[in-house]
DNA sequence: ACAATATTTTAGTATTTGCTTAAATAAGAA
DNA sequence: TTCTTATTTAAGCAAATACTAAAATATTGT
């Protein structure tokens, strides 16, 4: 770790120093939206987020279906989101009923925007 | 994989056809979009991006010394960031600027606004 | 109680990711 | 040209991730 340190003439250290200061203080946020990020940067979660939003609810089965995939790989996704409640189960007899959770929608619905406008769109932002 | 299909009484035919045709019609934005949502989905990443728009412009030894991580570390997050065009690089001399994308900060600005409010109030929507 | 349905959980594995170290590239200064 | 600075790239490895297959759990119907 010899590179530790920047000896750049230019640098700026009471910019350097005042960074430092804001990243620190805000460490715990950053990791707090970096694995709701993650969760969401996985194509199979974010189409499961995304049919959950546009159908209100569904079970494992019916998104194993739809995203013809394994039961158990759809069921261990489900349990990721859920772990950070961007989703929440309501059991039905023996079936058992995903929606994405209302406080979680300012962060997901402008994804879901950018999706469906690409439906539209063919240049999207991305 | 007999788990293949649902034999669920319940399930919904139509519902299902359907949204197998949306999520396939919709894929190659599935995958841009969780391609770069999962970049974000690093917290070092988020970090580098958070202080590249609170800056303007950094460069790797400036931003290696305020995450106090190795250049070789930091650069390589950068490249990944570069790929995907979330942000850009302008060489002065020896050292190279990096800043974020504008067309980019649709997406991205949502996210510094979360970290950002997390500053001040103590409970966030995370 | 037993079988069928719906789902989760566990274990195993292959791939991906993030970081370290060392070597490579590039530009200015001596 | 050689040295220093700034940065990237390549190789290697440990940890995390995503999927498969099999076993476990739970609920309903017979």
């Amino acid at each position: 770790m010899k590179n530790d340190i920047c000896i750049r003439l230019e640098a700026d250290a009471k910019q350097i120093m005042n960074c430092r200061e804001v990243v620190q203080k805000l460490d715990t946020s950053f990791q707090d939206l970096s694995s709701i990020l993650s969760l969401t940067g996985n194509s199979v979660r974010l189409k499961l987020l995304y049919l959950l939003n546009k159908e209100g609810r569904l079970c494992v089965c019916d998104l194993s279906d739809v995203l013809e995939m394994n039961v158990s790989a759809i069921s261990q996704h489900l349990r990721k989101l859920k772990d950070r409640n961007l989703i929440y189960s309501k059991k039905e007899a023996q079936t058992i009923f995903y929606s994405v959770s209302e406080d979680k929608l300012t962060l997901l619905t402008p994804f879901f925007e950018i999706l469906d406008k690409s439906k539209v769109l063919e240049d999207s932002e991305l």
